[in-house]
DNA sequence: CGTGTTTATCGTCAGGAAGACGACTATGAT
DNA sequence: ATCATAGTCGTCTTCCTGACGATAAACACG
């Protein structure tokens, strides 16, 4: 790399931070670590690290991921030969106001990445602890600076809530990359097949009504979700088998089908 | 800021690229300017900078457009008090691969514009020249690595087509920055009303209609969209003029009403 | 073994949205 | 006066959706 003048430009520190979503219990969850350094120290946090000098921003939020819970990312551009545990993963959004970490100026580009159910997340690198965390317990609609909290001094509020969203607010910016991230992913399981990201290889019906159940918080018709999915070509290719893992009669098996952008989407209930 | 460990991260330059859409003569246009510097002088390039060592990312991406185009920056989370001619502005996503800029390191933050039609662009900073480029002739449908060019060669191609796509190929990874920028108008103005961001303050059912039509790249039947904008909520309020900029039957006037989601959403038409 | 419970799946019906298109209106150009 | 242009209002058919009844196939219990 040619040499260039480095009082030109003010140095930047620049790191990766992950959303993981999955959906574990009938609930949203993402992956959060315990911080053991200073700024925020004891506080969860998402998962992230520096961008390696030669690295690519995808790749280091793949390597990220890999060292957090062991997910093979699953870049959309490049489908991998071999159908292993593979997460979706994206670019979110990038954070980089210039007080978001009293160290130094940190610009951070956000990944979303969506799994399975998966088993117990392993503590990798610099975190003391992860686990995965209900999204709703964390941003508990008032979570973000600039909702009214009206209502909780009004009901008398049980509990001990700290100044800045909850007892448990993330550390940094994170609620705020958070709940960009949810978002996006409630948004985009409207029109593109994402929602199977959340599933198994195969999986049925009810389980991916299930998800979306579970992002949008919301009840769905059995009946006419069954139809709309079953309707919408390239969404689902039967894969032949039964399974009676729910319970109930048996379901018919299904995997993803090669269609990424749903027609006619997928209608999220209105308010 | 409190020092830190310099050794611990690999610097980076941040910058801020910029996708400022318009539409002038029925074509959806963009900002370009003509380099004058070293890598990939005389190229045409999007706008964008290095981003100040105590400044935001939208605020870099603000000052830019200012510099470049003279617009005030019009942040949805903070309407400004003067209607001004302020136009939308907001992050598309980052750029970082380790090589694309061959003199240093350097993350964009790249940031879509959206803005009415404007008089000739004010050359500003260190380019030579500015101009609005249709973005058809900058991105034509084989700008891009990846999509097949066997149909040049069959056609016997007129014209010198070099060999990273067209005569008039961007510098660095700007002509993926643009596509992106252009996917991400194309596809919120279905269900936002993001469209009115290419009107001036008051305009007529038939200029919003020309705006879709150019960002699409379709014609649209003139009764069912305004039978369609006219009846969703909040997209539209009248403000009782009318006027015949277009001749024919003069139209009434309107302004962009409150809602920022459309429901129902406008539907982009099939291939 | 029957009954109840759970889940899956198929059908029906009414209301609404959207595309195709006819008809009419109000301006300027010739 | 006539034509061209652009805007606006209706109609009709088709499709999608939400609400919901009905049936099917498993398991849990008495």
């Amino acid at each position: 790399m040619p040499p260039y003048d480095p009082s030109a430009y003010p140095p930047f520190a620049v790191t990766v931070d992950l959303v993981v979503l999955t959906v574990r219990r009938h609930a949203l969850c993402t992956l959060v670590v315990r911080r053991g350094e200073s700024p925020y120290q004891g506080r969860w946090a998402l998962p992230g690290g520096f961008v390696r000098a030669e690295e690519d921003l995808g790749a280091a939020a793949a390597r990220e991921l890999v060292e957090e819970t062991g997910l093979c990312a699953h870049d959309p551009a490049a489908p991998p030969p071999v159908p292993s545990n593979g997460a979706h993963l994206e670019q979110l959004a990038t954070y980089g106001a210039p007080d978001r970490d009293p160290r130094m100026r940190v610009v951070s580009v956000a990944h979303l990445a969506l799994a399975p159910d998966l088993p117990a997340p392993r503590a990798g690198g610099d975190a003391n602890s992860a686990r995965w965390a209900p999204v709703e317990e964390l941003l508990g609609e008032d979570a973000l600076a600039g909702k009214a909290e009206a209502a909780a001094a009004a009901a008398g509020e049980a509990g001990s809530e700290e100044k800045e969203g909850g007892p448990e607010a993330l550390a940094f910016d994170h609620a705020r990359i958070l709940a960009d991230g949810v978002e996006r992913a409630r948004s985009k399981i409207e029109y593109s097949s994402l929602a199977t990201a959340f599933c198994p290889p195969e999986f049925t019906v009810g389980e991916l009504r299930r998800v979306y159940e579970a992002v949008w918080g919301v009840s769905l018709d059995p009946r006419n979700f069954h139809r709309k999915v079953t309707g919408t070509p390239g969404f689902l290719v039967p894969v032949g088998g039964t399974t009676t893992r729910q319970g109930g009669r048996p379901a018919q098996l299904f995997r993803a089908g090669g269609a990424t952008l749903l027609n006619p989407p997928m209608l999220r209930p209105e308010v």
